[in-house]
DNA sequence: TTGCGCTCCGAAACCGGTTTCGGTTAGCGT
DNA sequence: ACGCTAACCGAAACCGGTTTCGGAGCGCAA
């Protein structure tokens, strides 16, 4: 249809009128007459003007732009959460038409180089992180950067920023509490690199949790595994190997509980009947393990569409701290928790029976 | 550290020079003395220079940017290849710093209106779309707009712009001829809604090679759902309702294989046994499905580098049609495709025989 | 008639770069 | 000593918008 975009200019031309007095006339000023106006905004439909954002955004000084820095994953299967998550933002955005570009970088290097560049060059005026570690040198580079930014997790000491978290800590808690109310006492947690600020946080929900209930930590019923489905079979087969194997165990996340679930049905076990398993993130997938795998849900469409609204207030001024939210998960029953089984853990469940 | 981006002024200033020769000094003009040049380069790193890049496409008249449009799922399962997809263009971008935008909308209609804007108003310098309608409205609205762009997937007729796609029609008849191989006659396709090209590529290679293996196609036997795990659950119960069902199963993706598991489980068969499944897509989760599903794979790290490779020479005025690539997905046997069993439909399946 | 204020629009500066054009200086040959 | 050329840099236009400032035109009251 139209080959070259119209300008203000040849728009402006075709009015008779000036670049200026036609930009105020479309943007609402007052200082135009009723005529004019609704004139020159005929005028700018019928001929498909769409102002050039670029101009624009320079004239502004604004760019009206966000990045999402994409994580970088050991597995592919982890994924599944970022198309979500960025539908929820571009949601959030595009109410004001804002932009939403996305970012991935090698190396950790390359990512703090790369931030460095999106916002120095004036590229964004808001950042967006996800699955933060501990101590990550992203957030400490971005506040010396001076950009509004929204962490989509948390770090070690979460006090001076915006965040969208789920309540790992609590969630390890409920697990816990749920395969004790089922007469577990043996149970295990295999985890994520501790690097990672969630996989402390849920490790630290399960280590206060077995204590609550009177229950001792075993050294050995922690174990820490590569982020993947991978690691979840390498560790899960570590505890099948002790001499007295857990008989029960909560995963990190659902990918590592997938790996569980196929190196116990490896050795002829079944979940959720001989041993116990409970994942995190409550992913779509979850239904069709083998079997249907049991985890602490969160609403992930959520999330996106906050951490969104939370950096546009940002951004237009708000206190960053004023934006700190804890979201809570819920038990996902399906298939992978059950009762203890009497016939082959005898004695010590009428002893735990006793204990609640 | 540094509160304000220097800009090209003040960076001149500070070197005693205009802008202008700063700026030619930066770029590497050959009319400034190898001095100053070295000068100007040692002061701009020193000083952390960064052009602001808005200011710099405003000049160039070049948004150096394109986007991806993110297809709309109906099952929040499907979503796993985006990821990947945006990793893969984001690299194929970043060698030329080029930004990587995207896009969601809620509607076709909305869709066309943001494709409008977006490229009107010159943010962005080329476009990605996924999984293509027959007749995609999106890819004439951005033929007339004369903007370049790339097509994940085909079209009905798809002779006169760039793609990357998969042979689905190749693909569906390796699936089928494998199953034969296994003895199997009674085929049936679970398939998506036609209105998607890649739905129908895939419908014609199983018809294909189901005429090319002297086997008749029974309108029963051909499902069309919606493209979800639960599309895939219903019009498998279809088929398992039908008085001479199936003993083997093609799905159009992994997603709706997994659905149709969850129906032949439901039944007390077991797949791969009972009855064999094939999905499509190779997506990593399905070694963790109920059996582990065998599927018709394909490199989808690959897709997002040459599709960015792709969209870029294109915008270099290369010859959209010379940038045509179909892939070739391959056969990735788990648990689910098996040889027939005669042993246990009993009469039925001697029925079935002798009306081979 | 003069003066005042209000309405409405034009002119121009500005955002931060890129690129063209023209002029100064130095170096060279004769 | 003169002129010519080449090397080097400054000045200014430009990209396409936004926004401030000032002035023309008008109505109204003194």
């Amino acid at each position: 249809m139209s080959a070259k975009p119209v300008s203000l200019k040849v728009l402006a031309a075709r009015l008779g009128l000036t670049v200026g007095t036609v930009s105020r006339a479309l943007n609402g000023y007052k200082d135009i007459s009723p005529v004019t106006r609704d004139r020159v905004k005929r005028a700018a439909d019928e001929m498909g003007y769409r102002p050039n954002q670029t101009a624009r955004r320079l004239s502004l000084g604004a760019p009206e732009t966000v990045c999402y820095l994409m994580p970088r994953y050991s597995s592919s299967i982890a994924q599944p959460f970022v198309a979500q998550l960025l539908q929820g933002l571009g949601e959030a955005l595009s109410k004001r038409n804002w932009d939403l570009l996305v970012s991935h970088a090698e190396s950790s290097k390359e990512e703090l180089a790369q931030i460095d560049r999106l916002v120095r060059s004036g590229r964004v005026g808001g950042l967006v992180i996800s699955r933060p570690l501990k101590n990550d040198p992203r957030i400490r580079l971005i506040q010396d950067l001076k950009c509004p930014f929204v962490v989509h997790g948390r770090t070690a000491s979460s006090d001076d920023y915006a965040w969208y978290d789920v309540d790992g800590d609590a969630a390890f808690v409920e697990a816990v509490n749920h395969l004790v109310g089922l007469g577990h006492g043996d149970i295990a947690f295999v985890g994520a690199p501790l690097q990672y600020q969630f996989a402390q946080d849920r490790l630290n929900g399960y280590e206060r949790a077995m204590l609550g209930n009177g229950l001792t930590l075993t050294r050995e019923y922690t174990q820490i595994a590569d982020f993947s489905d991978e690691g979840g079979e390498i560790a899960t087969n570590m505890l099948l190997d002790l001499p007295k194997p857990p008989t029960a165990i909560v995963c990190v996340s659902d990918t590592m509980a997938l790996g569980a679930l196929a190196a116990i049905r490896e050795r002829g076990m079944v979940p959720g009947q001989d041993i116990s398993v409970i994942g995190y993130d409550g992913l779509k997938f979850g239904t069709h393990a083998n079997p249907p795998l049991s985890t602490m849900a969160q609403p992930q469409a959520h999330a996106g569409r906050r951490l969104g609204d939370m950096l546009l207030s940002i951004i237009d001024g708000d206190d960053p701290t004023k934006h700190q939210e804890l979201q809570r998960a819920y038990l996902l029953r399906r298939k992978t928790d059950g009762p203890l089984h009497l016939a082959e853990a005898g004695s010590i469940v009428s002893e735990r029976e006793e204990l609640q």
